[in-house]
RNA sequence: GGGGAUGUAGCUCAGUUGGGAGAGCACCUGCCUUGCACGCAGGUGGUCGCAGGUUCGAUUCCUGUCAUCUCCA
């Protein structure tokens, strides 16, 4: 049993009903349907081509092009319930999840949003429908705030809906005042909140609506779209004005199942009771207390975890990525304080998903890969913490050394910045052993850090480009792809630029969706011709061609475009060659194994995919088989246009981070249904050979395969037979010998080097053609010997001297033309002999140079020819080196 | 985007002003032995991340590059 029951009665509002999380979303859903409004599904967490926003974060994030009035959909009004990430960013509550009674890093957002379909009258009257009649929530538990200068808000909240004066405020800009950014389009809101009751107050007199303390909290916040912002700050009122309204599921949850806390609700229920199953730790229910913080934190972190993994974010070292892996960490941090100390955490994965993959099936789908990412995750982790471990005994045992007892703030962030070790372990571990931590030197260094990263942030110049091209489409109009149909067209050239034009339509395919762009030629007036190297899509819409020389007509002139059609047949070929292999793959290794980049080309075809481990060779030889099966059906591939629900429908397959107008392409062939743009065969047959070529590793969980298809199958297949045919011949055995007798060609080679080695070695040294000199007690012998190696060198000079006591052994070998030397002295002869010096006065007499240590020198280059002097010579330097 | 760290045998890592690439574990062979990380002896295995440069000579110094870890933005 749950614990609100415990609450006092004045919590319950009268005639309040428990509703569970899962029923209240049906329930607003539901509302909103009956009102006309479209449901649309929740978007990804990774927002699509929105490089501004780290991840999505409200409901209204999928419709902002909608808003901006840049996109058109066939809706006018829509409801949701959007998952949302707040952590890392401008929004970023990660430090507060735990400590609170509302912050989360995921939560669920309900909202509706018009387009201009409705304004202020109907979002209030719908808002208050559904809280008082639907909910059934008691008037009397509900405050409004409208915008200080929004007479309209006011005057609908009093005079239409009744309510007194006394429970609607008015607040100002920080409050009450919405903005998607410092320009764009932005409007007064309206938030109504919910009074949990006087026991929850601060306590102090002026403790009201808007008081940052427990008693009054905002439920639903409705924002009034109205105006648009210019660069200049001024104001101008929307054509369109548009409704976007969010309410949190788990604050309204709290509110229904009559629990102050978010985290004492349903949803968080069982979540929260694994965590003290496993780790053997009580947990009753939200009190504040620091003993509660642990649970908050792992549940909260688990379900934006594995919400960021299931919509293919990985964790890394940048990026979003980065915020992923620090959520984990976070969580694992906090494992500690519950006596964990192994990965736990993806045990966790099966209770979320069984509690929440009704609502997102996608869960379901990955559970095991997500526990997989998360298991792996934590491991690394604790290996981070291991080594940090490491090195604080080190830099501990440093301090002890110099005597000190407070801990150096700049080796505490060394830790952290270099190592990933955090500061409060440090700071609990230095309490253990009596020391303090200097966290002024620490806190100043962290401060030099930021200011470097802030100083060489740089702006985005690519951006730049993107919004020339942006001003273009707008002048010109959209340009028409004909190339689907066919591969030669007539139009009118309507811009040109040095090198790059433009027509009202082409065939050629500019390149996007990891198709490469087309290549052929263009015809103009009089029967010339021009190569036409590249084509590009800067932005959808617009399709630029790249000529290898200065554009010699003009805008205006007629123009015959015609496709290098071979090398388009190729690129088809490999383009749908990866929408079977991406099907194969999905059937072969789950549905994580989705798609994560491609590039296609008339020579091969790359396709990435995630992935924890690397695919066996076998695995590779049956993903290949099955891929060339489906090629074999020879079935039609169907391409259709069809409205983005439609596509939907049939199951098609959308990529992640894409983009999809309100019409899009689906491609189907046999079982595989995608949401693609590009240039397909006819017949899968027409795909021809499909052969593997690569696969590799490009990112943690990310994995690649090379493969080519067709005529350039062929060629791989052939260049590789080939040299097999050249084998066989050399060795004059069959291919299928050929590892045997390799593998015993190595053998013997290995055998007889070392024999060589032997024999050189053996003879270099057998006496007779060593010199000897006794030098003041020192015993010399000198061997000179035409081509020897740099080992066998070396070791002729420890033979040389071998088990004896005052011996210096040099070897002089002629080598390509060159000398090469070593000087080697027993232990007891360095007293009267260093061996860097002797070589390097003899290396002086033959042009050469070198050195070493007293026991061991090395030396080499100059003239041969010399050699014969310096065996004159070689008595007299003797006698000087040796004393 | 910026800073720091690491990259040496299948794994974990050593390698001291640039001068013969090492240890432990794993693996193979032989011996010993009824034990549970058996012991002993021997052995296989490395482009010292990659590419340049300096040098007679670079795992070591310099430059660039890639990968991984880590912090900041």
């Amino acid at each position: 049993m749950y614990h609100y029951h415990h609450r006092k009665k004045l919590h319950l509002f009268s005639g309040g009903i428990y509703i569970k999380a899962a029923e209240i979303r049906k329930k607003f859903l539901d509302f909103f349907i009956n009102k006309g409004h479209k449901l649309v599904p929740s978007s990804s967490l990774v927002p699509a081509e929105d490089p501004t926003l780290l991840f999505t974060n409200a409901g209204m994030n999928q419709f902002k092009d909608v808003f901006e009035g840049k996109e058109k959909r066939e809706y006018s009004c829509a409801t949701s319930s959007q998952k949302c990430v707040r952590a890392g960013g401008k929004h970023n509550d990660l430090d507060n999840v735990g400590y609170t009674t509302r912050h989360h890093t995921f939560f669920e957002m309900l909202g509706n949003f018009s387009f201009s379909e409705y304004f202020k009258k109907e979002a209030i009257e719908y808002a208050w429908e559904f809280l008082t009649k639907i909910m059934n929530i008691p008037e009397e538990r509900l405050y409004v705030t409208v915008f200080r200068e929004d007479d309209e808000a006011f005057d609908i909240w009093n005079k239409h809906m009744g309510i007194a004066k006394e429970r609607i405020y008015r607040f100002d800009e920080k409050d009450n005042f919405w903005a998607m950014g410092p320009t764009g389009p932005c409007g007064p809101n309206s938030e109504i909140f919910y009074d949990f009751g006087e026991e929850y107050s601060c306590g102090e007199n002026t403790c009201d609506v808007g008081c940052e303390c427990d008693r009054y909290v905002e439920i639903w916040n409705l924002v009034f779209m109205q105006f648009e912002r210019s660069e200049s700050g001024e104001m101008k009122p929307l054509p369109k004005p548009g409704i976007d309204t969010g309410m949190g599921l788990e604050r309204i949850s709290a509110v229904m199942q009559h629990v102050h806390s978010n985290y004492d609700i349903d949803i968080f229920k069982e979540i929260i009771e694994n965590i003290s199953q496993i780790t053997g730790k009580k947990y009753t229910h939200d009190d504040g207390s620091v003993e509660c913080v642990p649970f908050k934190v792992i549940s909260d972190h688990l379900r934006s975890a594995c919400f960021l993994i299931s919509d293919g974010v990985m964790p890394s070292n940048e990026g979003r990525g980065y915020v992923l892996r620090r959520i984990i960490r976070r969580a694992v941090r906090y494992g500690d304080k519950l006596g964990m100390d192994s990965p736990f955490i993806y045990l966790l994965v099966p209770i979320l998903s069984a509690k929440m993959g009704e609502a997102y099936p996608q869960l379901v789908e990955k559970e095991q890969f997500i526990s997989k990412v998360l298991q792996k995750e934590e491991e690394l982790f604790f290996s981070t913490l291991t080594q940090g471990l490491k090195i604080l005994d080190d830099m501990l045992d440093r301090h002890k050394e110099e005597k000190k007892d407070v801990f150096s703030g700049k080796d505490a962030f060394v830790l952290y910045d270099t190592y990933g070790f955090p500061v409060d372990l440090t700071g609990i571990i230095l309490k253990e052993k009596r020391m303090t931590l200097d966290m002024n030197e620490y806190e100043e260094a962290m401060k030099e850090q930021r200011d470097r990263s802030r100083q060489n942030w740089k702006g985005n110049s690519l951006k730049l480009a993107a919004e020339e091209y942006h001003k273009l489409l707008d002048e010109l109009g959209e340009v028409e792809f004909t190339g689907y149909k066919n591969i030669a067209d007539e139009s009118e050239v309507i811009y040109v630029n040095d090198d790059s034009f433009i027509t009202r339509k082409t065939p050629f395919y500019g390149e996007s969706g990891g198709q490469v762009g087309d290549k052929g030629k263009v015809l103009f007036s009089g029967g010339d011709n021009l190569e036409i190297v590249d084509t590009q899509k800067p932005v959808p819409g617009l399709i630029v061609h790249f000529t290898d020389r200065k554009v010699p007509f003009e805008k205006g002139e007629k123009v015959k475009l015609i496709v290098d059609e071979e090398r388009r047949n190729a690129i088809r070929r490999h383009h749908s060659a990866t929408h079977l292999l991406h099907l194969v793959l999905r059937k072969n290794l789950g549905a994580h194994a989705e798609q994560s980049g491609s590039y296609v080309s008339e020579e091969r075809l790359r396709f990435d995919f995630k992935n924890m481990e690397a695919l066996s060779y076998d695995l590779l030889r049956k993903l290949e088989k099955e891929v060339n099966q489906e090629i074999l059906k020879n079935l039609p591939v169907d391409m259709g246009e069809y409205s983005i629900d439609d596509a939907r429908k049939l199951g098609a397959m959308a990529l992640f981070g894409e983009k999809y107008g309100e019409r899009v392409r689906v491609v189907q062939m046999t079982e595989s249904k995608e949401l693609c743009g590009g240039t397909h065969v006819d017949k899968t047959g027409d795909i021809g050979l499909f052969k593997i070529v690569s696969e590799s590793s490009i990112a943690s969980g990310v994995r690649r395969i090379e493969a080519v298809c067709g005529l350039a199958a062929l060629d791989y297949v052939n260049d590789h037979i080939k040299v097999l045919d050249h084998l066989e011949q050399d060795f004059k055995v069959k291919y299928n010998e050929l590892p045997a007798r390799t593998h015993k060609l190595r053998e013997d080679i290995k055998r007889l080097k070392k024999e060589i080695d032997d024999i050189r070695l053996n003879s270099s040294v057998s006496a007779g053609e060593s010199k000897e000199y006794d030098v003041n007690g020192i015993k010399v012998k000198m061997l000179i010997k035409k081509d020897l190696t740099g080992n066998i060198i070396r070791e002729s000079s420890d033979r040389l001297i071998e088990g004896q006591e005052n011996a210096v052994a040099i070897v002089l070998s002629e080598v390509n033309g060159k000398v090469m030397m070593v000087v080697k002295a027993t232990k007891d002869a360095t007293k009267k002999v260093h061996a860097g010096n002797l070589l390097s006065t003899i290396a002086e007499k033959l042009d050469a140079r070198g050195g070493g240590k007293p026991t061991m020198a090395q030396g080499g280059g100059g003239n041969p020819e010399k050699i014969d002097v310096l065996t004159q010579e070689l008595p007299k330097i003797l006698e000087e080196k040796i004393v």
